[in-house]
DNA sequence: ACCGCTGTTTGACATTTATCAAGCGGCGGC
DNA sequence: GCCGCCGCTTGATAAATGTCAAACAGCGGT
């Protein structure tokens, strides 16, 4: 594994603390692979192999039932993904899929709930983690049953731009299927919404955003911290 | 505060494990209070001053966003809520009031998040406590974004069935209004769903519910263990 | 036993969202 | 440069869900 991939883990908040040592114990077995697009890394109901790192590209996470499929995160970089199942030795409910061709640092499971059993900084940032990553799904579940899916997108946008610098202008950096799915509707309606936006301050243009007048947006999306503040 | 209450707060896996001294630091200056029905425990957007623990009663945990409300779970003993909150510091993310009479345990903050630093096994505890919050939220959003809400009803019988013994006849357990905003639908649409699971052998009386065709119902509803096995 | 409150049910209707089918348009391969 | 593919858009229509209003039912208080 090269040290500069190991170094990209290491900023992590969840790794940042931990002893050399420890984090050493981690890396010694881990390794790095490279997938193209649309590769399937996880199966929901498996069980957790390696807890992953995106170092590179992205990775969808996605659900399915009785024929449907739904997206419910996308996994950039540089986060892990599946900690939760990983530390619980409990089987996947998301399955992964890559976006683009991806860098993956794959940790093994059974090492990461050693050093947990004996690293306390390391079990205290994986608090900081879970407690995240929770209240993150929560706020999502806040979202769809509190917004329609025009209010959804329209809010997405505004959090989508924050986090992309600000500038009236940004790129939406995910396949518009996929971000319908994201935002729990069909293509076809995401399309509705964007074309419904139009009036409230919005143009998009294939992949490019542009909010025309932000003020307007904002009065329509409404956005709150306790639903779109990513960081609380 | 009493010593058969201190005993239930034991129980929980969040706090069995503990040594005896850390845990009598959390409940040296907790205590016990007894809130009438319809009292509002918590305001979202507010901070943690205590960590709460149902003892006795329930509570609905719910959000609000433009003039819409809708409950999110109902906590019910013996179990904690806004632990994510309590331990992070961070605003709560719903409002909690009372659903009846109830017996609740107020841990100071500020002592959970001493404890928690200086406990390993109360942070370890921690960890698994918020990986089952997280997962229970993931499946309530797959559950969200996959099902209609009449499958979500079908669903949520078999569970709560399951989780009372499963005999066929059972108790709601819940006004039916809260269910529906529960299960992220309308009153009015609970009441027609239930209607709709007559042909699919379920019989319902005002709070009680008969399933009258177990295979039926199982076939309509499709139960996945990813969504709706508690454990998982 | 009656009254009145409150939650539930029902029906008619509006809105939102999904589905299906067709057309459009950009992009890569030939 | 042209063709064909794939994803996006659009329109027509259907299905799911929400809204509003009225009727109903159970229950506690008097």
């Amino acid at each position: 594994m090269r040290q500069e991939d190991q170094h990209e883990v290491r900023q992590l908040p969840l790794f940042s603390g931990m002893t050399q040592e420890n984090f050493s114990r981690l890396m010694r077995a881990a390794y790095v692979q490279t997938f193209p697009p649309q590769v399937e890394l996880l199966r929901e109901g498996d069980r957790s192999d390696f807890l992953h790192v995106v170092i590179e590209g992205s990775v969808e996470l996605f659900a399915t039932w009785n024929g449907r499929e739904t997206t419910m995160s996308v996994a950039r970089p540089v986060s892990t993904f599946i900690l939760a199942a990983t530390i619980q030795d409990a089987p996947w409910l998301m399955s992964g899929r890559t976006l683009e061709k991806s860098r993956i640092v794959l940790l093994p499971s059974e090492d990461v709930r050693k050093v947990f059993a004996i690293d306390n900084v390391f079990a205290r940032a994986v608090v900081s983690e879970l407690a995240r990553c929770y209240r993150g799904v929560l706020k999502d579940a806040k979202n769809l049953k509190l917004r329609s899916s025009t209010e959804r997108l329209a809010n997405y946008l505004l959090r989508w731009q924050k986090a992309h610098g600000g500038g009236a202008r940004f790129e939406l950096g995910l396949e518009k299927r996929r971000l319908a799915a994201r935002l729990g509707m069909t293509p076809e309606n995401l399309s509705r919404a964007i074309r419904a936006l139009r009036e409230e301050g919005v143009s998009v243009n294939g992949m490019t955003v542009e909010i025309t007048d932000q003020a307007r947006l904002s009065a329509f999306a409404r956005p709150t911290p306790l639903i779109d503040d990513p960081n609380l």
